[in-house]
DNA sequence: TCCTACATTAGACAATGTCTAAGTCAAGAT
DNA sequence: ATCTTGACTTAGACATTGTCTAATGTAGGA
């Protein structure tokens, strides 16, 4: 994540304050923060920076295929910095914690021909839902 | 699902013309609508019945594996009356059709004991991401 | 240093969903 | 058949999440 400046550069983009503070924030991996938890945490770092340059950042993000959408609840979308390391998520149904995870074998390749409907199927997600030990514990 | 409301009648469930309604609505397989959409589908029957209503509905619909709630998309939650049999979801990238299918397999299986984290896993979604043969077409 | 096209901003607006207080009614009790 | 009551419905305010616009600012090349 560290060379993403780097790769966002060769592609033309401004290398802007606010461009820096939300890779920054989105910087480490196991992270998968709301948009508005995108923008208050950037804003620790650049007070000024405006909710709609993050909503316009991290759509530009997801769209360079450097940030995964991850929509597990209806609610707000989260997004997913480990975006070239393909992956599932698993999600506590109590508190909601998500950890990526990578289950076994070709996911897509368990959907038979005749379950396609001439859909040319080009991608797959998986939720996992369960409980984590936190909340077993308690 | 024509059965439904003697199920819920015997759950203990007032049968309003409401909830008559949005039972009706939903009639039928392969039916994937949004809150709004079987707002909208209800007034032609029942022109006073309130949003608040259809979502309470839902909601409970929902609460009792009656309907299955579906978000593919991050936008409105869609509503499956097909709750009673198990499946996945093939989505059209380019118009949101959606269609039910059954992939081979457990796909719970495919998740490796060091890849849940102490989590009790209880469920798996899948949604298969492709282009329609209608898309394809044009 | 200057230009200019691209980026950012504040805030209005849109889409979806939730909540409340008041009125209505289904269904058991009489 | 009527009464009673707690569950149900309603309108609309409110909340959350996301999008858009017009004005302003600025990164980076000339």
């Amino acid at each position: 994540m560290s060379d993403l400046l780097e790769r966002l550069r060769g592609r033309g983009w401004r290398l802007t304050a606010q461009r820096r503070v939300v890779a920054e924030v989105l910087d480490g991996d196991h992270v998968h923060y709301t948009a508005d938890e995108v923008h208050a945490r950037a804003a620790e770092l650049l007070p000024e920076i405006s909710r709609a340059t993050v909503y316009n950042t991290l759509g530009e993000l997801v769209s360079l295929g450097e940030v995964m959408e991850v929509s597990t609840d209806g609610r707000a979308k989260r997004y997913d910095p480990n975006a070239h390391h393909a992956h599932q998520h698993l999600v506590c149904s109590q508190c909601g914690t998500i950890r990526d995870v990578h289950p076994t074998g070709d996911l897509l390749a368990v959907l038979p021909a005749d379950e396609r409907f001439g859909f040319q199927v080009a991608a797959v997600e998986v939720t996992y839902r369960g409980v984590c030990p936190n909340c077993s514990a308690s």
